[in-house]
DNA sequence: TGTAGAACGGAATTCTTCGTTCCGCTATGA
DNA sequence: TCATAGCGGAACGAAGAATTCCGTTCTACA
């Protein structure tokens, strides 16, 4: 296996690492950038994608995809709820899934077919909290939009160099984890945010 | 007290609140997303300040004045060093203070005088974080680069109008204030920012 | 070995956005 | 009544970004 064709195909894998390396520390990035970081230049890039948007577009499903898997995997593994679920959310700032599509909101139009895999994305982790929340492992008032937020927010931890960055995610996850595996805590201020709310920001 | 000199005085507030709340939301809003949000037109700014690198930094030097009141505030009322924290944490929160100066490093070139202020920022924190240690209320491994880290993230959160976003930030940090007051739990993973990491981010 | 063409790097081009300036307009206060 | 401080917003120019284009390189196969 050598040749165009490998190259072609290693780059391939290289520029879409690229673009969710770029595209996660700062949503509004220029293509460039993206050409930069992945070593290769820019018509490389329009050669795969018809347009940025195109590429943004497809970077968010995948996201979507991959944030999908990690919740079936936590939901598969029956064992322990709770660790179950905090490997969940560690393997999901890993790879940074769960908060890239939010942050690409409004820059791309939404297909039909992510808005389906955004209800299912929905659905699953709502089994997920349910189940540890049956266990008695996270707190009730915890719900789905939460986790977005979350996500989201440990996303923009950016300091450093990529590993001292992903350390100090680590660091604040671990932090709030502690807090959300409090269920004898005492309530907390104001509602989740809603399925609405997140996804208004899609369309301003 | 009316006339022009009134409504003059009245802009003069009304630009340095929109600022502060523009930048906030996004440190690289254009001077007219501000001037917008203040309801007055561009030259209504541009008669205040000689530049938007003008505007920033004295906006960022203004937060770091309110941010130092507020820790002063906290080590004077040494009643509750918990209480004294958590009030602390929660009223920069809602003044915006400890995540402005941050935000817009970079944009700005930093003065001898902030470079002075930084250091009695930092070193006022210190002593807020030993004093609640001391008191057993907060846990040891926290460090002064967490908390700016933490201010400057529960900022970013941005779903829905003002009062919206407000209540959203009050919830997450309820959830962080838990975890920082858990003095037995686990070690956190990786060692907390440094001061020189956080300062890094001014020389870009 | 010669050659068609896929894949590519990066300069050139075009479009957008933003900081700043400039030009009337309005209301105040003498 | 008039000079003018204060202002709104269009106009201008520079910077930066998306996309296109062209010359080059390397592979595969005749």
């Amino acid at each position: 296996m050598s040749g165009r064709k490998a190259q072609a195909a290693r780059n391939d894998e290289l520029i879409r690492e690229a673009a969710r390396a770029v595209f996660t520390a700062d949503p509004g990035a220029p293509i460039s950038a993206v050409a930069e970081h992945a070593g290769v230049g820019i018509s490389a890039l329009y050669r795969r994608y018809k347009s940025k948007e195109d590429l943004l577009q497809k970077l968010a499903a995948d996201g979507m995809d991959r944030y999908l898997a990690e919740v079936e995997a936590a939901l598969a593994d029956d064992a322990a709820p709770w660790a179950a679920f905090a490997g969940f959310m560690r393997r999901c700032l890993d790879i940074g899934a769960g908060s890239l599509t939010m942050r690409l909101a409004g820059s791309f139009e939404v297909t039909e077919d992510m808005s389906r895999k955004g209800r299912e994305i929905h659905a699953a982790t709502q089994r997920l909290l349910d189940r540890t929340k049956e266990a008695g492992a996270l707190r009730p008032e915890i719900e789905v939009g939460d986790i977005s937020v979350l996500l989201e927010h440990l996303h923009t931890i950016r300091i450093g160099d990529d590993e001292r960055m992903n350390r100090l995610q680590h660091r604040y996850l671990a932090l709030m984890l502690d807090a959300l595996h409090l269920t004898g805590a005492e309530e907390l201020p104001g509602p989740a945010p809603t399925w609405q709310e997140l996804r208004g920001r899609y369309d301003g």
